[in-house]
DNA sequence: GCTGGGCGTTAAGGTTTTATCAAGATCGTC
DNA sequence: GACGATCTTGATAAAACCTTAACGCCCAGC
């Protein structure tokens, strides 16, 4: 989905080089269209469009499927990436790029998707978390009770094992859209959850937190 | 693409001599569709054009292709490179040169190109990057922790691996248009990097300094 | 040998972000 | 409608960070 024909054109060309099965869109909304008609293996994404917000169509294709999107974005465009990776894209492209590159990203996007039986049960040296039950467990023996957002919360942060998850993504998972900007709810519901599953809640093992960034799970 | 046919000469002999293909022009028009026509690995570029600015004939090839440029300038025309890099360059030699020295940039050049960065992790001797997860780690197994400011320059250098990056886009990227003269901020964040990462941050190995020009992540 | 510019280093001030606590509002259930 | 649990909100203290300025170094040019 690009709103320049030629680059529209390029990129067919080569992917149909390249035995992909390729359909195209020049706006979002026949872009929402064409991915909920033609359920694709990959989406690449150009930020600008000429009719809505390119995070707007993430959020519209992150609604009901997980399939991997590569953005395309002009250099010097860094917020307008964040906003797109915070919205669900899972890569990203500066343009101008070499289609080399852009091949590479789509066969790894490709590869990621494929590859992702995630694991159901969570394990650190203290307590045990089962996605699939959603229950967790002390390594004690008691289960530990939590609430429904805490839940939630906890269980975003785990699925990202070991990797840095910002405060908008976990605010829009848990929140929703309309509470990007309350991070307080997050330094709350935070530490609630380190007080339930840290053995030294002030100095956190597992809920680490990156200042300015967001939070992580580790361990 | 050069205006002076001794220089254009010689480079021909040298790179055909090395079993490169070559094609040649002798100022901005015609070196631009020559680009277009043969789709060359690489473009040498001379800065003193007779027909149009330099940084010019860049963006023209920027607009729709990331080959690797190589700016040839005669020294003193610092602000010029400055501006080249700035358009899209990818590296510089500064005339006269040796064979050598344009060789081993030319190889270096098409090296990047082709090299897919297929995976958003980046390892050097003594450390690794993981750009999804937004996670330093050293090679003893220490995490390194980064603040938002210090990831933010870190990754638009690792993203741009050996490449020459100019002091106006880090600080474009990073800090934002308004501060593209605030030099200043990159020599103590740049520091900082170096103190967290480098195995002797007095003497850089991955966080090089281009006096006058900008910064490069080598290794 | 002096001077000036660019770079590296350091430390302190002020600001922003985070942790913690507690009280009020809301929701679901009985 | 009452109760308990949960969620929201606000206040305050603590920590982390960004910015700024000063100083020393090195190199090039005079």
């Amino acid at each position: 989905m690009d709103d320049e024909p030629s680059i529209v054109r390029a990129l067919r060309i080569n992917l149909t080089a390249r035995k992909y099965e390729v359909s195209t869109a020049t706006d979002g909304a026949s872009g929402l269209a064409a991915v909920a008609r033609d359920r694709p293996d990959v989406m690449i994404l150009d930020l600008g469009l000429p009719d809505m917000d390119g995070t707007e169509v993430i959020r519209g294709v992150r609604g009901w499927t997980s399939t991997p999107i590569i953005v395309l974005s002009v250099w010097g465009e860094e917020s307008r990436k964040v906003a797109a990776l915070d919205a669900g894209a899972d890569d990203y492209v500066t343009k101008p790029f070499g289609m080399d590159e852009l091949l590479a990203r789509l066969r790894a996007a490709v590869r990621r998707a494929s590859s992702a039986p995630d694991e159901p049960v969570v394990s650190t040296g203290h307590f045990t978390v089962d996605l699939a039950a959603k229950r967790v467990t002390r390594q004690d023996g008691d289960d530990v009770s939590l609430t429904h957002t805490e839940w939630q919360l906890l269980e975003v942060l785990v699925r990202n094992r070991g990797r840095l998850v910002t405060q908008r993504q976990l605010l829009q998972e848990v929140w929703g859209t309309a509470y990007e900007t309350e991070s307080n709810y997050l330094r709350v519901y935070v530490a609630q959850l380190r007080r339930k599953l840290e053995p030294e809640p002030s100095q956190p093992r597992y809920l680490l937190t990156e200042p300015g960034m967001g939070y992580r799970f580790g361990g």
